[in-house]
DNA sequence: TGCTTTGTTGCAAGTTTTCGCAATAAGCAA
DNA sequence: TTGCTTATTGCGAAAACTTGCAACAAAGCA
């Protein structure tokens, strides 16, 4: 478990929110899966400890949990959305759009594109979690450019 | 009528695609509704003149579309894919989460960053349309934040 | 501990998006 | 123009995702 069940659990509570076994089963199975975990993923995960557990509670939990911070969204490569742990620093994607994979961008990269944007613009990017596609060097190389 | 059909369709069939009464209408559609135009946008217009048109069609011409670099797919804030003409040059937008206003980047400011991931990760960043999310000046001000 | 409040869940029905496959028709060549 | 090839469509069904609502149960308090 790389997440701080106790932590994450006051934080709910003190925003007047419950924790829920169901919350904790699906925060525990992101957290089990690792960096681009589908809904469907989750539920298949979640579905053999608590066969009761709907899909609509994954898709409602999956959304709360992002809402609170807790966890990231990220859009994949064909449009479709994934989930991951948010974790204290903001991380960023890279993904590749023919092999599906996923490089981490530090979120410095992204602080300075949001610093230009706010003083050449005067628009605040939400920057807590942006991913860029393209072709990761793998793809582009066997593609034979 | 922004988009020039016949250099549009010689180029499908240069590619050994077909030109279909469907795919010119949705063509159109997109043409006509704008930025970020959304699939049940799309049905609805093309409905109205072609009722027999299904929305499969739709997603599935859109899809097409794409990936011949006629449209371009843009993230939308809630995780939901819309649509735009991609046309040759590309632009890219700061969307306001508040009051949903556009405003154009520069495809200068993109170049920078697309060099800057090719030389640091060895990524070819895709940046023919990106769309980035947050807080334009008026609504920052008066969020009184 | 037991009661109360009200945030959450599960179900089922409702959207949105995709898929398989037979029927159709675009493009090409004669 | 006619016919052939096969890309593309439409349909219906399935998958993916959302929503309304009644029942349930987490937190807080007596």
């Amino acid at each position: 478990m790389t997440h701080n069940t106790t932590e994450i659990s006051r934080q709910l509570r003190k925003s007047g929110y419950r924790v829920t076994p169901q919350r904790q089963l699906i925060l525990d199975a992101v957290c089990q899966l690792g960096d681009h975990v589908t809904p469907e993923a989750v539920y298949d995960q979640v579905h053999r400890i608590a066969p009761t557990l709907s899909r609509a509670t994954v898709y409602r939990v999956l959304h709360f949990l992002t809402e609170q911070n807790i966890l990231a969204m990220v859009h994949m490569a064909d449009g479709r959305l994934a989930y991951e742990m948010a974790g204290p620093e903001p991380h960023h994607h890279l993904v590749c759009r023919s092999c599906d994979s996923l490089l981490e961008l530090p979120h410095s990269v992204l602080l300075a594109f949001r610093r230009a944007m706010d003083s050449q613009y005067d628009f605040e990017v939400d920057v807590s979690h942006v991913s860029f596609f393209g072709h990761c060097a793998d793809c582009r190389d066997s593609a034979g450019a």
